[in-house]
DNA sequence: TTCTTATATAAGAAAATAATTATATAGTTA
DNA sequence: TAACTATATAATTATTTTCTTATATAAGAA
């Protein structure tokens, strides 16, 4: 238990996972789409995605030749979205001078 | 921003840190205090508190000799029940055979 | 002052993670 | 079957994190 909570930080806590989970959203997309406007190798995706599959953040089903991954639980998308609000308000206050 | 919602993350994302964030929950602790029932090393300890205290996650105050430390927002607890929340229902349902 | 207590910092070693490059595999189509 | 497409895996190297050990500092007490 404790070990799958710090695996999904950890998971969430890299730019291009955290890029992937948030463009996965609610969808159901290919590899070859979350593959397309990156920065990142094929190869390099495809450990990260791996990462994110054993930290159970997303599930993965072949079909046919391409693979779908989608988000395991939606709720992740209101982790993230919590943890933005907090640095965003965060950030509001030092700019507003503490 | 961005940059700030990975740190949170990385933060969260190591077994030590993620004990003392649970730890200090909503309450106002010493070092001293943390450093209670630990398999950690002074030095260790403190270096965990500065990279939380460097990802925006804890405040520190000093006071007399001692360096009292809290959560710089109670949010922070949220998204680890939220994460534990998610964790735990998935486990079950794996247990409950899917 | 000097000593002690509480905590921080610095430097180096050890361990973990990430990226790169090359190769493999599974399913498709010709 | 041969060639192709989409994705995964393996091995190596590079980079980042973490831990350890030693030392420093700041505040209070003697």
């Amino acid at each position: 238990m404790e070990e799958y909570v710090i695996k999904a930080f950890k998971s969430l806590g890299h730019p291009i996972r955290l890029k992937i989970v948030k463009k996965l959203g609610r969808e159901r997309l290919c590899v070859c789409e979350l593959q397309e406007d990156v920065e990142f190798s094929q190869a390099n995706l495809s450990q990260h995605l791996k990462l994110l599959r054993d930290s159970g953040i997303l599930v993965a089903e072949k079909e046919g030749l391409k693979v779908m991954y989608q988000l395991k639980d939606d709720r992740f998308l209101d982790v993230i979205r919590l943890v933005e609000e907090i640095v965003e308000s965060n950030l509001r206050k030092i700019i507003e001078g503490r």
